[in-house]
DNA sequence: TCCCGCCTGAGACATCCGTCACACCTCCCG
DNA sequence: CGGGAGGTGTGACGGATGTCTCAGGCGGGA
C-alpha cells in the first residue's frame, strides 16, 4: 500500500511518536496506512464505531458535534503531528463526535490492534497517549465554561485571542492577525449563528478592543485587555 | 499513617485497580494516605497546582467550575471506584476545576510521583487510566452539545434520563426514581437558574412525560419518551 | 461587461432564560 | 403555638440571541 519507509520517516517527524522506540516505531509503520485526502473530506461520524485513529500528518482536521436542528459546534481543530478519533479506542464506544478536514491533508491510519499492541508494549507509547488526552480533557473544561458563562462577544473575544496568540505578529500598534474564517465558520467555533458573530464583532470594536484592517486582517491593540473584557 | 494492608486491601476492592499487579497494589498502598472527610470538603481548586490524584473509597465528589459572577456549573460526579483531579498529573498544568465532597467520604491520597511511577512500571495501570480519561472526554463531549444544543427542559429530561438508567427501580407504572436534590443543586448540573428548574418540570409534567410523586421520588413513565422530548 | 454566488451588515421579531420579588408550604425548634 | 429557615411555584420584566429578511459589496466566470 505505502511505503513503510516513508511511513516511519513521517511518523518520527511528529513530536507524538518522536520518542518512541524504533523497533516499535517501524512496526507501527508497517502496519499504518498513508491517506491523501482534499479538504472538506469527512474522516468519521459521531456514532460509528471506530476501527483506528488517524494522525495528522500535513493539514487541520475540525472536530465537531451537529445538533438536530442542523447547528455546528466545533469541538477542537487538530493540526499536524496531532492524533484524532482516538477516543473511541479507550473505552470502546463509537465516536463521540465527527471529524472533517480543512485542508487537503495527509494522514496516517493506525488500525486499532496495533495501536492497542503499541501502547500495551511500550509505556511511552502510553505515556504520550495520556498525555494527550489530558489536554484535550483540560481543553473541553475550558470550552464547556466558555459555552456555559460567557455570552457571544465574549466568547468570540476568547477565541480571536487564543488565535492571537499562537498566530498573530506582534507590531508597534498591537498584535496583527491574519484570519482567513468566514463568520460563519467562526460562529461554528463559538457556538452561535452567523448574525451573532457580525454583531459581536461589532461590539468588540466600538469598544476600542479591535479592528478590522480588511476581510482577512485583524489588529487587537491589546490582547490583554480583550481577554479581560471576556473574563468580566 | 495508615495502615497499608487496610489501603491495599480498599483498592484492590476498586474496579480501577482490581486487575493490577499485587506487587504493583501493595507498593502504591504504602505510599498513599486515606482521608476521611465531612461532606462539603473541597479538595483541590481550580488553577491549583496538582500533587497528586484522589481514588474514591466512599462517597461523593462534586467537580465544577465557577463562572466569574458566583454561577456553579458542575462537570462531572463521581462516586466509589472513581479517580479524581488525577487530568493535571499527565500534563502538569493546574487543576482545570474544582472538587468537593457531597457526602461525609473515605478518600485515597495517591501521590503523583508514585502514581507515575506505577503507570510507567506496569502496563495495566496505564490502561486502566487511559480508559478512564477516555470516558471522562466522552463526557465531556456530551456535556458540551448539552450545553450548546438544548434548552432547559431537554438538559433536565436528559440528567433525570441518566439518573433514572442508574439509580432507577423498574415498576409496572414505570421507572421510579428516588433522587435527594433540590433544585437549586439540580440547576448546578444543568447550567441554568433555580427558577427554569422549577419550570422546566411543570413543562415535563404536562407532557406527561414524569410525574413527582412526592419531594424526593419522581416517576418516569417511559424514559426513552423522555429522552426523544429531549432530543426532538 | 454582466451576472451570480458568497459574504457581511442590519433591522424586526419572537423566544428563551436569568433576575427580582413575593407567596406558600413543610419542618423543626424554641 | 409561633416563628424562622429552607425549599418551591409563579408572575413580571428585560436582555441576549436565534431566525427571517433584505440590502449592499466583492470577485470570479460566462
Amino acid at each position: 500500500m505505502t511505503d513503510p519507509a516513508r511511513v516511519a520517516e513521517l511518523l518520527r517527524r511528529l513530536p507524538l511518536f518522536a520518542e518512541l522506540d524504533a523497533a516499535v516505531l517501524e512496526r507501527l509503520a508497517a502496519r499504518s496506512v498513508v491517506r491523501h485526502v482534499s479538504a472538506g473530506t469527512v474522516l468519521f461520524t459521531a456514532g460509528e464505531a471506530c476501527r483506528g485513529l488517524y494522525v495528522i500528518g500535513r493539514g487541520r482536521v475540525r472536530i465537531y458535534r451537529v445538533s438536530p436542528e442542523g447547528r455546528e459546534q466545533v469541538l477542537h481543530v487538530e493540526g499536524p503531528g496531532r492524533p484524532v478519533g482516538e477516543v473511541p479506542l479507550f473505552d470502546g464506544g463509537p465516536y463521540p463526535a465527527s471529524g472533517v478536514t480543512l485542508d487537503d491533508s495527509e494522514l496516517v491510519f493506525l488500525p486499532r490492534e496495533e495501536f492497542e499492541r503499541a501502547y500495551r508494549e511500550s509505556p511511552e507509547a502510553a505515556q504520550i497517549i495520556i498525555r494527550t488526552l489530558g489536554r484535550r480533557l483540560r481543553h473541553m473544561v475550558q470550552l464547556t465554561e466558555t459555552l456555559a458563562f460567557r455570552d457571544v462577544a465574549a466568547r468570540l473575544a476568547l477565541l480571536l485571542a487564543g488565535y492571537a496568540d499562537r498566530l498573530g505578529r506582534p507590531t508597534e500598534r498591537g498584535v496583527e492577525l491574519h484570519l482567513v474564517r468566514t463568520q460563519e465558520e467562526l460562529s461554528y467555533e463559538i457556538g452561535t449563528a452567523r448574525e451573532s458573530v457580525s454583531r459581536a464583532f461589532r461590539r468588540l470594536e466600538r469598544k476600542g478592543l479591535l479592528q478590522r484592517l480588511d476581510t482577512t486582517h485583524l489588529l487587537i491593540p491589546d490582547p490583554a485587555r480583550l481577554r479581560a473584557f471576556a473574563r468580566s
